[in-house]
DNA sequence: ACCGCACCCTGAGCGC
DNA sequence: TGCGCTCAGGGTGCGG
């Protein structure tokens, strides 16, 4: 699932393939909530624009174009932006995977979950968005237009301290994992670089926020910079549907202390590792390493 | 203001 | 070579 991390290698890869290229054709599948903005729309707007650039929002992608409209991007669960020639099984659905025999190029052939395709007028690589289960958005922003998706963010987390967790905890009161969650609060983070901070700080994911203290959210913050960061050196996570936008695999699943460990042995102390549900949603921490 | 929960979707994994 | 079921998960919006 891209979070923080998936998403700033995401930026960072695409972003030669996107800004200062002229659009010259948007292909898009039919209309669906995917789509924020409808894909007519969509398609006869973005023709004959450039990016400019490419930003980062939390886990929203914002290309600024030339007429200062905006096109937004979020990933969702399975979402995959990329290259047109980037290769990976990750890219292929579970039918092509199947047959795919071991000599056989991975290249990817645009297929039924592929939502948009932007082609530009250089005859270079197109940009692709694929996303299986269409918890992905598009939406294109007119000039000077807001979106609460974006106003409603918080702090980023690659800039959140221990202060901005305690102020926000002091209104809370729901388990701290809850919190970190909580796009308003902190923009970013998602089910696994929490898991993975809170393991760093030694902080179960139940414990109230209204338990936490000051120093201990300046670890918690401390902890999520290291993870995020580290996450970011190694392209991400590739767990399930993960791959970068030249088809390459993240690293930081490799350095996952807890997060789809159940069972498994705890890297520190050896106890193995639990999975429960927070706020709806799995949760997975060592029971000796984390209090 | 805050919180829990249903919903959107599809593939994987399970039991039979 | 199957089939039907359940589950996962980000963000939004609703009801309490």
């Amino acid at each position: 699932m891209p979070e923080l991390p998936e998403v700033e290698t995401t930026r960072e890869r695409i972003r030669p393939a996107l800004v200062g290229r002229r659009i010259e054709s948007v292909c898009t599948t039919a209309a669906s909530y995917f789509f924020v903005t409808p894909p007519a729309r969509l398609r006869r707007r973005l023709v004959g624009r450039t990016a400019l650039d490419l930003t980062r929002s939390g886990k929203y992608l914002v290309a600024t174009l030339d007429d200062a409209s905006r096109l937004v991007l979020h990933l969702g669960m399975t979402g995959q932006l990329f290259a047109e020639g980037a290769a990976s099984v990750r890219l292929l659905s579970a039918a092509a995977r199947a047959s795919l025999r071991p000599d056989e190029p991975r290249t990817f052939a645009p297929d039924v979950h592929t939502h948009l395709r932007i082609a530009f007028d250089d005859g270079g690589p197109a940009v692709l968005f694929r996303d299986v289960r269409k918890f992905g958005k598009v939406l294109l922003l007119a000039p000077g237009e807001k979106t609460p998706r974006l106003d409603r963010l918080g702090i980023d987390a690659l800039h959140a301290t221990g202060a901005d967790l305690f102020a926000a905890a002091r209104r809370r009161r729901v388990p701290i994992k809850t919190l970190l969650l909580d796009q308003s609060v902190i923009a970013g983070v998602g089910n696994i670089y929490a898991d993975e901070a809170l393991f760093l700080a030694g902080l179960r994911p139940t414990r109230s926020v209204q338990r936490v203290t000051h120093r201990e959210c300046d670890d918690l913050a401390s902890a999520l910079q290291q993870v995020l960061r580290r996450s970011i050196e190694t392209g991400g996570s590739s767990i399930s549907d993960f791959v970068a936008p030249d088809g390459r695999d993240g690293r930081y699943q490799d350095e996952r202390h807890v997060y789809a460990r159940e069972g498994e042995p705890c890297r520190r102390c050896r106890s193995r590792i639990r999975r429960i549900v927070v706020g709806q949603r799995s949760a997975h921490y060592c029971p000796r390493c984390q209090t």
